[in-house]
DNA sequence: AATGAATGAGGTTTCATTCAT
DNA sequence: GATGAATGAAACCTCATTCAT
């Protein structure tokens, strides 16, 4: 039953920063936003990113450890948005406000927006003081605003944990509901929410 | 073989509301805590409840219907513990500071803290009309709140939903990560959170 | 949990030639005609013919035994349907041509042709010796025509068995792709193959 | 990160049509004719095929897709073994003599016979215009064989179809019966029938 | 390095059968 | 006799992972 066997074998080679690693996260994501947790299988992400299954076992040991180098990976990105067009010399409510937007606005973005269709917050994490020094590296800058806010006076003396949920966690859960469509935020709405998250977080 | 002699026999037998059936849901609700949305096996839920496999389909079409039905079942069991011990004629701080509060002693609870671990907001939901209808009619006493707060000119002209954003959501968020260990929130702190909670929606 | 518990009890006596029996030996030829044999569950059954599931365990040992049964039930309508309206004094060939047109009608009609769609050739059916005298109990007529054409001179000497092969056979094969609409066969060409499957058998 | 070295490495191995595609299928059959429809389950069929139970369906849909694909196996293993041995030079009754032969030593065979015992006509199959072309061209020499005949006058005027049920089908079921122990048909019998078959479709 | 066919454990669901009421 | 809730084995199918090429 087997006259006829073929044989093709073409064999080029490439090396460089392997490319590869980004296209599966990339595709990841994707489909983690597109078909949520249960609809993340290894072979659509092989498919998606253009790779061979096997290829992902090669940068990533299992899909555990897909999961997680994704959070960190979306966690970097996210940072780096969060904390954009920011300077040391802005004066604190506008840097506040730069962030909080910076917030609002990495929702409607096109190419990375899938993290935040609400998958995010439940990929899989590990919970090592390690990735907490990384989370804590990553929004040094929130940070700083938040003790120039209390060293000035301006914020109550909280743990900046706190006034970051008090004050940066509604305009997540805003921009997240806003984009699900669970209720729209019109732009004047959306002014008097930054100001109020600025005033949960100041003195009076 | 037709001689006559009937005897007709019929047999009800009915328990007030088929305790197997809130067994699976609290088992189900119970292994979703502990093991999240992968660890959730109709094998496992079937053990946990102590039924056969097979019985869960008696009281469930299918593994989505029993997750829908488990969230239904949470959110009619939070929206009371959220509104407990809350009367009309308090003054408008105090009822809101007691629903704050309920929403962070749900959290510290025995029985049924297990919902707050982050994996109940992303049990697969129905979109429709019906299920809008219903989360309205359970946190009715919340849009109440908010209403009578705009009203008397105490809070801040906006929707209800951003309202509960601004001033329960992290309630919510601070008591989770609170009992999730991602750091610790003192009597004071809380406090604090919730006179900054009640800032963020007041008007200044 | 069990604060009300109900029970209605009402006990009436029914004897008599238990005619459950019949709907459930019905119902499964409905379901069998309707589903095909994988749509064919007790659960069903009993539903169809208004039973519990376990009644009908009174009635038959097993699945097996319902269904051998159900194939002797049909047989037993079959053989008197196939055999009805003669009489031994017709010419032979008038006898042929009734019966050849009562397996045919038996396919048309409302009530029971559900047997025909191709199901009840695949019942599983006992082999033992018991089995092969009733079915030649049952079509006794129609051993008798085939004798009497033989001895008569006017049929092949052959066994009842090839016989029929060759002539009701094919008869009965045209009714169930006429029924099932695998072509359709005009009153003039079913009239010719009852010649054609006269010419099949009888001397020339 | 970026610097430059490709290797591209395409590899594709190819025999001639996978040999475990064709094992399945003769598994499915095996096992279809030794234990009935419902003795087929894909874990038998995997394990009859020297497979692991996933590799069926790298093949294969699912199940149903598996019987319509062996529909099409087996009849297309039929249609070649009916018109074997044939040449359009034969005179007609040779070649009808042939063709009915053909169709008697089918059952008779070593590696093949599986389908005859019956199962075969029950496999679920498509219904679309498509599987009637099939069907059609896989047997035209069948349909070549009675256009002749009618033509040449020597067969009666009906479709082909009837013809064929009339003449072929008997064939079929003796031959079935013969194998499957119904009755035995010996040498002489089985001429007289092909004898018989002949005479019910010629002009008398 | 890369492939993707193959694996087989484990997922969800069905269903013949039992048995307390 | 009759019920139908309960059972749990077994069905179909998916998918993370491996490994020969």
């Amino acid at each position: 039953m087997n006259e006829h066997s073929f044989i093709i074998f073409i064999y080029i080679y490439m090396t460089s920063m392997s490319d590869k690693k980004i296209r599966i996260l990339k595709a990841t994501e994707k489909l983690l936003a597109m078909y949520g947790f249960h609809g993340l299988s290894m072979q659509m992400v092989a498919k998606e990113a253009g790779v061979a299954a096997g290829t992902i076992y090669r940068y990533f040991e299992d899909k555990d450890d897909l999961l997680h180098q994704l959070y960190d990976h979306i966690l970097t990105h996210v940072a780096s948005q969060v904390t954009q067009n920011l300077s040391d010399d802005m004066p604190l409510k506008e840097r506040f406000r730069t962030m909080w937007l910076n917030i609002w606005n990495m929702a409607n973005q096109e190419d990375a927006p899938l993290i935040n269709r609400g998958q995010f917050e439940n990929l899989p994490r590990r919970n090592g003081q390690e990735q907490h020094q990384l989370e804590k590296k990553l929004f040094a800058k929130v940070n700083q605003l938040f003790d120039e806010g209390k060293t000035s006076g301006q914020f109550k003396q909280l743990d900046n944990e706190i006034l970051s949920v008090l004050s940066l966690e509604p305009g997540a859960c805003l921009a997240r509901k806003h984009i699900n469509g669970v209720f729209k935020v019109d732009d004047a709405s959306r002014e008097a929410a930054i100001e109020a998250s600025w005033d949960a977080i100041t003195q009076h």
